[in-house]
Formats: structure tokens, sequence, C-alpha cells
DNA sequence: TAGTGGTCTAGACCACTTC
DNA sequence: AAGTGGTCTAGACCACTAA
């Protein structure tokens, strides 16, 4: 009846930790015992045993770090991402800051690393959404953004480049037009910010989300696509993510349409 | 730099196929070669070519079949989950079929098997959703819906016993309650519902989901909480659902608060 | 019955971490 | 230098599919 054999050495040795690590013998952080001494203990080969291992590591229940052993994997604490994020007192005091100097607590809460502004042609998704015509030049600003020291997810937002020529938005430094910023900056220009659509998906990583949100094997991503719109329907922005799923859950309250 | 060593011979060939599958060599459905061969064509050993099409299968890039081959995945059409989903206008039309005989053709559009209606102990979560004392009892309406012969999804739903007492809600039939008919039940008691609060989670199945959902290995899911709350904010019905990542997207759309 | 995927062993070598 | 994870080989056996 079952397509796959569950059965085997390996699984059995990997079912046997994944208990151990869910009533808590094995704590978050704390090392599995190597793989040699697993194929040992279980009078297996170390190749049965290293499977084992990498059953777990799929599952994302460990990590294992070459050359040092198998840890059961941390949990970092999951943020949530409500409408809030967006709300329009959070960008007054962004901007405010941004009018300051660096204080050199920006990585505090939300640190940006790797940010980066270009002035790119308009893939077909990105000139539907703007509505320009494809290949026609779009300014592209792109970040990772981190939380703790790891990447948590990034995110790569698309304008219209006559609209905000000009403005911090083209500032390539940290911090500069991050958060709501951009939202304020839009605002002077005469185009606020209205509503947000979103879409999200997930899907496993590709192997360059993999390497740049260090993401352990088996852990799947979220994909976040938003249109950010004035109050005539306007799209300002348009910008899509990668998230790493572990790290986030999102939120929504809407009311039933007619 | 980089911590995993991406290269060696099952790498490689994973690579290879990888490309193959994107650029059309490779059409969806159509079978690859048997692992013995690809051993023979590169070179290595039998267990590095199981390796590489271990490697595609946990990127949910093939499916196996035991016995049979591995094969390019087919893609289902995705569907997009948007607030009108849970329009008032889809309610009548659900429930004048409802009032009606089986007419046979359920199946069509989204089928519903496997309904079950129990009445257990609340859980934390359920008593906190719905304001009772925890392991309270309520009642339980958990299904699995499919589409095109295949499971997409589950869905369990809870309600307060005393306000489904007597109701359709009650009958384990499959296509009674389902889709919004619930909700127009819920306005027959004077509880129409008027607001939707959704929270949205990936993370990798267990076992038991891979099970029900016949998930290929590699495939996430997204864990998909919602509150259905009166015009006074009363949770009238609270639901969680497993959902196939590959299957779905969500759409949400919200003004930007103040 | 032949073909195919899944698994395992025993031994080997390499790459990285830790001391 | 010692310990550890990652990978590979060559051969073997089992489980399942398809004809």
């Amino acid at each position: 009846m079952s397509p796959e054999p569950q059965t085997g050495p390996a699984n059995r040795i990997a079912a046997e930790l994944r208990a151990a690590i869910a009533d808590g013998r094995y704590q978050p952080g704390a090392q599995l015992p190597p793989v040699r001494d697993l194929a040992k203990q279980y009078g297996v080969s170390r190749n049965t045993a290293a499977k084992a291992i990498n059953i777990l590591r799929t599952e994302g229940a460990i990590v294992t770090r070459y050359g040092s052993g198998a840890y059961v994997r941390e949990s970092h604490p999951i943020r949530t991402l409500g409408p809030d994020r967006y709300a329009r007192s959070k960008w007054q005091e962004t901007r405010v800051r941004a009018h300051g100097e660096d204080d050199g607590r920006e990585k505090e809460q939300q640190g940006t690393q790797a940010q980066e502004v270009e002035i790119v042609p308009a893939e077909e998704d990105v000139a539907v959404a703007l509505g320009v015509p494809i290949a026609s030049l779009v300014v592209e600003r792109s970040r990772t953004v981190f939380r703790d020291g790891l990447p948590t997810h990034t995110m790569v937002s698309y304008y219209r480049p006559e609209e905000v020529r000009d403005t911090p938005i083209m500032d390539d430094r940290p911090g500069m037009a991050g958060r709501g910023g951009s939202f304020a900056i839009l605002t002077d220009l005469g185009l606020a910010p209205q509503d947000v659509d979103e879409k999200l998906k997930a899907r496993m990583p590709t192997t360059d989300e993999v390497d740049v949100l260090r993401l352990p094997p088996g852990e799947p991503v979220v994909e976040l696509t938003r249109w950010i719109k004035t109050a005539e329907g306007y799209v300002v922005e348009y910008a899509k993510g990668v998230h790493a799923a572990s790290r986030f859950e999102w939120l929504y309250s809407f009311p039933i349409p007619d």
C-alpha cells in the first residue's frame, strides 16, 4: 500500500533520534553522537548512519557543521508580519531618523546589509506591475535583511526611474531608504501609498537562495510579492521578497466580500 | 567560504539533469534514464547516480516510482486563494444546492472526501480561539479536499456545540456543510460572519501529512489558521488547514494602517 | 521474468574544525 | 594531530512494476 519502503536501519535510527530530540533528550543546540559512533552503536555501516543523519537534516530537525558535528536545530523566534508593519506612524519615525546622522545602532533590530541600487531593464513581471514596456529601464533596490546576525529575507523593490530620481531611494547607503522610508519619500512626491496587495507562495529554495539566506537543508522559503498603490490604484512600488519560512508567519484581516 | 562542499560527481550529475529538465529536454512526465544507465554513462558507481537522483527528488524536481522509474514532476495548476473565496454571493449558491438532492457532480470542481464530524475536548489553541475552557467539548469538522483526484489540503473547523447543534454543520455527509455552506447556516443562527483573520506559516510536512496529502518528498506545506468573526468580533468558527504548497498561492489586499 | 528504485556493507579518501 | 562530516566505489540483496 505504501509506495515508499519506510523501513530499514537508516530510517529506524532516524526515527529514534527524532524521538530523542522531540522529547528533549537532545536539547536545541546539543550535539548528536558522531556518525562513526552511531554506526558502531547500531551495528551498521558508517554510510547508513550518515544516511540517518541526512534524513533528519532534510527534515530540518538538525543542522550539521562540517568537520564539527551534527546539532539539534536552534529555533529562532518567529516574527509575525501583519498589516501594522506598513503603518503610517512608522514612516515618520524612520523619516526623522533618516534626516539625522547614522547613530550607530542601525543593526540592532533589523540590520540591512548588501543594499544595492541599480538601473536595470524591466523583466516581464516588473513591466506588467509598473505598467511600463518590457526591457525599459527601472530602478531596482535590492537588500538582504538580517536579524540576530543571520539573514532572514531578501527584498527587491522596483520603481519608475522618473519618479524616484534624485531622491534618497537612489541612495544605496544602508538604512537610508530602508523600512518605510521609501513610503515617506513617495508621499513627498505626491504618490502617497494607500493600499497594499500581497501574494504569498511557499516552495523549496534554489541553491542560490540556500547560499544567500544560509538556509539549512530542508527549510522552505516563502515568496512574497507586493504591489504598493496610491488611492487611485496607481502602482508606485513593486517588490519581491524571499523569506526563510521558519522565521516568519503572516497575519491578515479582511472583511468578507459581497 | 562555502561551508557545504557542493562539488563531486553526484552534484554534477544532478546539476546536468536539473538543467536538462529546466530547458525542456525532459518534459514533465518524461522518464529519466535509469540509475544504472546514469552510473555507466557518467562513469560512477550506482550509488552515486542514485544520490544525484535523490537530490533532485528532495528539490521536488522529479518524482520516483518504485520499480518503475524517475519522472519529471508534473506541475499542477496553482489555485489562487483571495478574499473572494469567502464572498457572500458564493454561499447562496451552495445553500440552495444544499437544500436539493445530491446531483452527482459533487467532485467536479472541489470534491471532499473523508468528511468527519466529532465532538472532542478543546485543545489549548481551540479553547483560546473560541473563548471556552480548555478540554471543554467542541464540535470538530475535519475534511480532506481533493482536486483532480489528488488531495490538496486538509481543513479542520471548530464550533461551539450549543451553537451548531441540530444544524447541517453536524451532518457528516460530504458536501452538506462544505464550502461556504457553514456561513449560511451561521447567518441563520444570528451569527453572521463579517470578518476573517488568517495566519499563514510554511514548513516541512510531518510524516502523517506526507501520507494524507500524498506529498512528494521535498514539498513544503502551508499551515493556514483562520478565525471567522461576527460584526461584534465574536469568533464563530476557528479553523486550521494544511495545504500542499505547490498547489496554492495566497492573495491579500489591505489599506495601509495609521 | 526482466527492469528498476531503494538500501546496505566495508573500506577508502577528502575537507573542515578544533585543539 | 585528532576528530568529524561528506563523498565515493564495487558489489550485493530486496521490493516493486510491467509485461
